[in-house]
DNA sequence: TTTTTTAATTAGTCTATACTAATTATATTT
DNA sequence: AAATATAATTAGTATAGACTAATTAAAAAA
């Protein structure tokens, strides 16, 4: 087992090394890692309000509320008003914030690639059924 | 390779889970990312002065200076001047500051365990084999 | 020994990220 | 219709995290 714990160390650095790669792959460098949760989790909730997500991310609305402008200015989401309660507006994802979905894609495929790179077929089947096992309701 | 990629989604996902449970369960909490950042890298480089520590996180010494003195302030690491060069002075984690690294020990295990659980014997020797190859020289 | 280089620091500035309190506009309840 | 509640916003504040330019102190080179 210990060897296990050594090797999702490893595991982990590399996923990460990859999401970093991603990161720069599609310019967003220029958008913190702040930024960019917030880009996922907009995505994760499709659409959400301000309230909601405020209330997902655990953070107050003014502080949500000015994360958005933000990315709002930069084009990466943009608001719609609702027509059931014009109080409240959803915020969706822009093209460009799009592409927070693909880098993280591109991430994984290349971490695919590599795996691929470096197995058979009997082995990629192998790891396939064991992740099945362990990944089952995640 | 499709479902290979999903399950490399769902295993960052999970990795990240626990990792940030395990920043809760060692009250680091109130430690920034990037605090948590400095931790990891001055661990990895043992003993870095300020302009190696810059260097090698692509910041300017200023910005490497100000928030290693913020770490000071919360006892999580120390300054040990050199006696070859009184310029210069390593840097050195406090005890506090080395959970840094039996936090992501406990994370790791913890991942492990995951893995333990919904694995058998055969499985996890199969899994400890292709994450060897996979993850050579990493 | 004087000059140059280097390590760290100080000072000043800017943006991002967080908060609370108060306000505005719209919905809901009484 | 009036009172209350809710969604978003505005205003004000504070800390973290980044930078450049300038300074200090020590070491290395001329």
């Amino acid at each position: 087992m210990e060897i296990l714990v050594k090797q999702i160390l490893k595991l982990s650095h590399m996923i990460g090394q990859m999401e970093e790669a991603a990161i720069e792959q599609f310019n967003f460098s220029n958008l913190t890692h702040t930024q960019m949760h917030y880009l996922e989790t907009i995505s994760l909730l499709s659409n959400p309000n301000i309230t909601e997500l405020a209330s997902y991310m655990e953070l107050s609305k003014p502080t949500v509320k000015v994360a958005i402008d933000k990315l709002i200015e930069k084009e990466l989401i943009f608001k719609v008003r609702s027509d059931e309660d014009r109080r409240s507006a959803h915020i969706h994802l822009a093209e460009k914030g799009k592409l927070i979905n693909q880098m993280h894609d591109y991430a994984h495929k290349r971490i695919a690639e590599e795996f691929g790179n470096k197995l058979n077929k009997d082995e990629i089947e192998q790891l396939i059924n064991i992740l099945s096992k362990v990944l089952k309701d995640k």
